[in-house]
DNA sequence: GACGAAATGTTAGCCGCTAACATTTTCTTG
DNA sequence: CAAGAAAATGTTAGCGGCTAACATTTCGTC
């Protein structure tokens, strides 16, 4: 039977998930321990550990990588590297699904403000500017200047997003077109 | 008197930075525990966080900031944010004292195949990314921009780091320069 | 040589995280 | 529906990074 939206593991994680943002929001991330976390949810530290591998993957999450590397390939090969990447990205995120509501802003809120959480969306990234880079030097580009306009255009994009996390007077759209445009030379 | 090049603590330090680097490069840097860095170094692992306030602090170290908001307050305003943050680095990087030598490329060769280590490399960056940041405002430009250019012109400059330590056929200055040009469109 | 300060040692403990094994809950199937 | 397989959670024990509080040694100086 399929009646619930989620099994009884979806149901937990969903309540670990809940419960430790809140937490983190109220007395801040570094603060908040897994055992209050798993208390919180009326579980164990360990099953914490069964539904996140660590603790900021509460926070930081796996990024829609795929759709990237199809966008950065049609572009055209005439560019610089750094421009066509972003150029790529601004395609594909085009094509991305509206982001999740309130809980993508909770999500980034508290890691504009907790310089850790920084440090692991950053190492998180690796795997798309992994994607970027491919496409990149497939393309012909010299893998050197690849990986530099890989690593500025998603650094530019992670800034972006800390910063429109923080204001409420700006859509995610508008934020990441602006940083895009930043990073182009179109401003 | 002042026979020695350092105080006990000098020397204490050099030890620990040493044999650590040692260890980490034989055995890997997670695989490296801090007890055995002690013992290596003869001493307390106490006395290891008397001296680094981190296990990763002995191979990311604070970078040279001051020098950089000169160089960027010195670039013409007409510019784009991005390319004048660039220049400014450019400018920054010319004035730097040539790095010494073996220990920096050491460094940055563990930190490049460990990925907690980038992520410690890029929350380092936070501070020099401030004073960009700071700089670039104070001349006009728009705070956003700012942000994007600033974390997209140091992710750049340490991807070209990264990847620099693990050759050997180019010049950490070059391999600056040429990241540089890669950010500004130059190439 | 005594004395104060700097450097190091000792002990105890928190927190993130993992492994190995036991227990319960849920699903399936005869 | 009973029974066994599979999934989810619990229990215990322990490692490694890191901190705090207090004791001890070493060093420079008078």
């Amino acid at each position: 039977m399929e009646s619930e939206v989620g099994g009884r593991r979806a149901r937990t994680r969903a309540r670990l998930l809940d419960c430790a943002l809140d937490l983190f929001e109220r007395q801040g991330y570094e603060q908040t321990t897994v055992a209050q976390i798993a208390e919180a949810a009326g579980v164990t530290e360990m099953t914490f550990f069964r539904h996140f591998a660590a603790k900021d993957r509460v926070v930081v999450e796996d990024p829609y990588d795929p759709l990237i590397a199809d966008a950065v390939a049609a572009q055209p090969r005439t560019l610089t590297p750094l421009v066509r990447a972003v150029a790529g990205l601004r395609t594909a995120w085009a094509q991305l699904p509206e982001p999740q509501s309130q809980t993508v802003r909770r999500r980034v809120r508290i890691a504009a403000v907790t310089p850790s959480l920084r440090a692991a969306i950053a190492a998180n990234n690796a795997t798309t500017e992994q994607i970027l880079v491919d496409q990149l030097v497939a393309d012909g580009t010299d893998p050197r200047s690849a990986r530099v306009a890989a690593a500025a255009t998603l650094a530019g994009i992670t800034a972006a997003l800390l910063d429109w996390s923080q204001r409420d007077d700006i859509a995610l759209t508008d934020a990441v077109a602006a940083a895009l445009d930043t990073l182009d030379g179109r401003r």
